[in-house]
DNA sequence: CAATGACCATTTTGTCGATTTCGGTCATAT
DNA sequence: ATATGACCGAAATCGACAAAATGGTCATTG
């Protein structure tokens, strides 16, 4: 009976499938059948879709990727003093919470990611690039956004050690309010990397240190925005031919 | 030709090669013949001073956290301001990165500690417990050396997330100078955790400041010393019949 | 008495063929 | 056209057994 579903629609379930699976039994564990039968198609339609298994799960990582930066950036924008340090990580690090597979992604966990950690797949260890993080902390602090007197190497290793140890208190029983945890971790980074107030030039001090937090704000958001935009388009690029059918 | 050496120092000698081997091949990989062989003695021997393989292990292990808890205290108490919050964790870092083997054991490594992690002993999760560092950023904060308006539980939570981290970190190839990634560490638990000054009540403020840290950091060395004195205590009465001969 | 190394019982590892599973294809059905 | 599921070859898994290795002991040695 061939019912044209919507393909995309269907590429969507198909990908929903994997995830589920993904998470539930790891990538190893996980068949190309019990992922159509999940979807409630057959076998033979995943490959009308996507060229391989490999595919399939990389198609699922670009579209988790693309999904994280966008929630990431609509989140900091719709924030006030989103585009502070604290605010920005704190957002960062509770997508990294909340989505189980950005997390397994994240810590490089062999029993979701399995035999793909093998693979010498670049899309894997995006996010966790040494230099990305360091760019955008050099960015930061050109935009006056971040401390500028710290090696920007050296903060941003701290940056990716707290995203590291944080999945990994995750993936153990964390047991504990994690807003409370997440709110620290933001207060701990604007009070170590904020950078300091000018020194103090002409008008009263109160307003002073407002108007500067808030020009660091919108900074930063301009530097998530284009980091954003640039990464989407990095990821848009890799996937070759785009995300539609195969062939 | 029974040289009877000393038996004390043939113990450290058969721990040195069980760390070595250790830390090389992983607990699986290390049989007993092996570090008799590295310890230049007969198997029979290592079984004249330890039990069983496990038993040797757990010596190994609590010698390790016996040496590093005194070294922990030795350091703080030779550091000015040794006992504020910043230069003690900062310390306790250097010291897990600079011993693998206790690195190792914070990361629950698998890869060395084997089949040894599955073992219900209770040795191994120690150092690594919420409670004992909630139980020790209480008394920091009890004692004024520490903010005592952030939860404690949270505050050990993201102390016990550096340390797992590092340790990660510094497992795979970091890359830079560790020196300054711990001072970047230990300024940043300064500026966050650092108890305000009190609000200033009567002498100059620039003797003030200097006068309250440097009590926090005598409180602090105060709670350190306790601490490590009671973990030696508990250590050693963990360890039944102390670490004479067997039988 | 300390120390040894041959020795033992138990696990672990290696082998190899039978069987199953899985990724991927394609003739067929609709 | 789209979609299916039987089918294929490669790879993983299983089972039974043999060979090697390992933790632990003990009669013997100097």
């Amino acid at each position: 009976m061939p019912r044209p579903a919507d393909p995309v629609f269907r590429e969507q379930c198909l990908l929903d499938a994997t995830a589920l699976l993904l998470i539930a039994h790891g990538y190893d564990k996980t068949t190309v059948a019990d992922v159509a039968l999940a979807a409630g198609v057959s076998k033979g339609a995943v490959y009308l879709h996507f060229d391989s298994k490999e595919a399939l799960f990389d198609a699922l990582v670009l579209r988790e990727m693309k999904a994280f930066a966008q929630r990431w950036l609509d989140a900091v924008e719709a924030t006030p003093e989103g585009g502070r340090i604290g605010p920005l990580f704190r957002i960062a690090l509770q997508q990294l919470c909340e989505h189980e597979l950005l997390a397994s992604l994240m810590r490089a966990d062999s029993r979701v990611l399995g035999s793909a950690l093998r693979r010498p797949g670049t899309r894997l260890q995006a996010g966790r690039s040494p230099m990305a993080r360091q760019a955008f902390v050099q960015a930061m602090q050109s935009a006056g956004a971040l401390r500028a007197d710290l090696d920007a190497a050296v903060t941003a290793q701290i940056l990716g050690l707290l995203s590291a140890g944080l999945v990994q208190l995750a993936a153990q029983g964390s047991q504990g309010s994690r807003e409370a945890l997440l709110d620290a971790i933001a207060d701990m980074l604007e009070r170590a990397f904020s950078p300091p107030p000018p020194a103090r030039s002409s008008s009263s001090k109160g307003r002073s240190r407002n108007a500067s937090d808030s020009a660091a704000s919108q900074a930063g958001k301009a530097i998530v925005r284009k980091l954003v935009e640039a990464g989407l388009a990095r990821l848009q690029a890799g996937s070759a031919s785009g995300p539609g059918a195969r062939q």
